[in-house]
DNA sequence: GCCAACGTTGGC
DNA sequence: GCCAACGTTGGC
């Protein structure tokens, strides 16, 4: 099982509303990296840290699963979508989605400042500067370690 | 709301 | 294939 990283805005879908869902389509991912990473490397049973960004505070929310991968995002073949990509054809969609099911809401957000300050997090894709990517792998200790901060009380 | 950082596009 | 212009992301 692989661990990985996504985020989202609260405002527009956040942690509250996928476990009112259940499970949900990851649609609109309009990178490459992020695709190949859904695409290559995503399967079932993978667990994902659920980012809230553009949030006061940024921050780790709590935890979904890959309920389905990768498969066509047929909303890129949809002119009237947000997400319509007119280089996408029937026999050709550019970019795929994964389905999302929701596990656990932490008790409280592991802010991005705490990740940032935490020695054990050093490398963590999430806390370099600039990095924007929206679909990012996780190493394993990496996971087991926000976990552990989800769990304790903040220091 | 600002803007730095980054990815993509397209002219040449 | 270079790179300037542009659009987007996301912390602050």
């Amino acid at each position: 099982m692989k661990y990985w990283l996504m985020k989202s805005e609260p405002d527009v879908y956040g942690i509250d509303q996928l476990k009112a869902d259940g499970t949900t389509c990851w649609e609109g991912i309009r990178n490459y990296q992020a695709r190949n990473f859904m695409r290559d490397d995503m399967a079932v049973g993978d667990r994902v840290l659920f980012y809230h960004s553009r949030s006061k505070p940024p921050g780790v929310a709590g935890i979904a699963e890959i309920t389905r991968a990768a498969y066509p995002d047929h909303f890129a073949l949809d002119p009237d979508h947000k997400y319509y990509d007119a280089r996408s054809s029937e026999d050709n969609v550019r970019w795929v989605m994964v389905d999302l099911g929701w596990v656990e809401t932490f008790d409280r957000l592991v802010s991005l400042a705490e990740l940032k300050a935490d020695d054990a997090l050093d490398g963590m894709l999430v806390i370099k500067k600039g990095q924007r990517l929206s679909v990012q792998p996780v190493e394993d200790r990496h996971y087991a370690r926000v976990l552990q901060m989800a769990r304790s009380p903040r220091s």
